[in-house]
DNA sequence: TTGTAGGCGTTATCAC
DNA sequence: GTGATAACGCCTACAA
């Protein structure tokens, strides 16, 4: 039955009324235009026809799509699809879908997938990608397209954005250790043009400052990438360095799966010599021997919350710019113990 | 400057000629129709205006939305985002893009879903749904709107499909097994209403009876789900069994990893007195302890050539109904090792 | 409260 | 080969 070539004329015609006074009835914001009586005509005619309102037409005549545009660095990255299905879910209970555009951290894709969403006509973007070019943000700007940023952060606070609270809790990854008595703690860092690598890091310095600690810079690594390679290669510098150390803040999940590995090649012993924490990314890392000690970010309300802030903007709520963290939490599991 | 409400019109206006004109110049399709010089003086025109198509004014022309709908149960199961990065690449290249659903494997939000892409005017489907009401293959049907059902197929063949040959990867698990001198070798079964499950089970009934071994009831557990839990209680049922096994031949990796937990709590130890082998579904997998001997499959291309078949369908290219196989593959690792 | 008319940007079908 | 014209389906001033 729901063959849908029926059109807002079909209606009309079918409720013996003019295609605009059906248009009214049907929309919900104009329908107390129109006479009750009709308005029920209306809706009875379109509903024994089947009537689908058809969502091109309607974008073209409004300039609206319904849709909004998501880019992402590459969705098989097992950070991402809990958040773009926060980010669907919202959106769909809204009426609206999501875009998904995978840019794997290229500029120039990036660009691309930008202006065909934009040729599309989305409604606005959330934009998640790692380096963001402000050369886009401008653009979006200009064309009065809303923009929400996710794990990412706009220098100056002039967009709106939803991210884990990185520094928080890589506080909370050293107070861990802390409490558990170790004092030389090193560090793991990923990539410091990378917003998460960085706010990471600067957790980690604020913690030491907080227990009195000065940071080492022969405990400290910066990875060229948040991979197990890595990981694996920082670790191992971190050993050879010779400074002595109890434990290891990782910047992320893949560089602490890197560690297990350059230690398991040392001899280091993890929990007994080494304790590892980590910032939770992914699934199934609770099944590493040992099962790893991460923070735990809320990935998937910050995808409903990017897309509540979103479509806040596209509805053109009024008010300022709203720049939100989502408190992470502690997992401690089998790979932090106290130092011997 | 590439602010876009630069149209057909302005191009057509600066390269002194009608729109229509423009508009055929512009067509690759169309192209031959117009003289050399004329095109080659819009397509500057075009390029100076940094003119794109509206895909919203041709969709409502040409009755295509370039769109397509894309259901699965859940992105965030580990085994669909290759598969949707797979068909997103594809149709990226083609022009299109994907409305990507999450049905949840619930019927109902499963037919809400379908019904919100029909109505924003998809061009096909890409069902990826584990149970499939055919009522939805129906209606499309009826629609005659192209589908392409993944990682599941139509009884009678009916349907153009692209899935994993999941009979074949059993029987290389199997192979495997007894290559290495098992000859009792245990299954834990997918359930059996998923066809993934299913096939599986059927493999490894094949697999047995190539090796001239009948199976043994006993040594069979069906899961009620492709979980970590049902893993883990599917394999402390075999055990309590009694029948003495070697192997254990996992519907999915979820088992696998379930099974890794009620071995360690048995004090079986793995691979020395138990082998398992299980189907790739997921990254990290190689990161257990032991590192799971797994079938891969190639899920990245079971995406692309879903969207190639349903390219080709859109396209209205003639031709019998293709169900595609892909061939998995063999990955050997630590848990599995020959019989004591 | 309802009808009229015009147009969103494009393409298909005519004519010339 | 190119121009004119008319839709595609919907919305929204404006008029009645």
């Amino acid at each position: 039955m729901p063959d849908s070539p029926v059109t807002l004329r079909d209606v009309a015609a079918r409720a013996g009324v003019h295609p605009a006074t059906a248009s009214r009835a049907l929309n919900p914001e104009t329908r107390l235009l129109v006479r009750e009586d009709t308005a029920r005509r209306v809706l009875d005619a379109a509903q024994t026809l089947g009537y689908r309102p058809n969502p091109v037409a309607r974008s073209l005549r409004t300039r609206r799509s319904n849709t909004v545009g998501v880019l992402i660095p590459d969705l098989t990255n097992p950070l991402f699809p809990p958040i773009v299905r926060g980010i669907e879910d919202r959106l769909a209970a809204a009426g609206y879908v999501a875009l998904i555009g995978n840019t794997d951290g290229d500029d120039e894709r990036e660009r691309i997938v930008f202006e065909q969403m934009r040729a599309r006509h989305v409604d606005g973007f959330v934009l998640a990608t790692v380096h963001l070019s402000s050369a886009l943000l401008a653009e979006a700007g200009r064309a009065e397209l809303p923009v929400v940023l996710v794990n990412r952060l706009a220098e100056d606070h002039s967009m709106p954005s939803v991210s884990a609270d990185n520094e928080r809790g890589m506080r909370l990854a050293v107070d861990h250790l802390a409490d558990m008595g170790h004092r030389r703690i090193a560090h793991i860092a990923g990539p410091q043009d990378v917003s998460t690598g960085l706010s990471r890091f600067r957790g980690f310095d604020a913690a030491l400052r907080a227990h009195a600690t000065a940071m080492d810079e022969d405990l400290v690594v910066v990875a060229k990438a948040f991979s197990i390679e890595e990981g694996h290669r920082c670790c191992r510098l971190l050993l050879e360095r010779g400074a002595p150390f109890t434990a290891i803040a990782a910047g992320n999940d893949m560089l602490a799966v890197g560690c297990y590995g350059a230690l398991e090649e040392a001899g280091v012993r993890c929990p007994d010599d080494m304790s590892v924490v980590s910032f939770h990314d992914m699934p199934f890392i609770d099944r590493l021997r040992p099962p790893l000690t991460t923070i735990r970010f809320p990935h998937y309300q910050v995808g409903t919350e990017a897309a509540q802030l979103l479509l806040e903007r596209i509805a053109g709520e009024p008010g300022p710019v709203k720049v939100l963290y989502l408190a992470p939490e502690l997992i401690a599991r089998g790979s932090t113990a106290p130092p011997r």
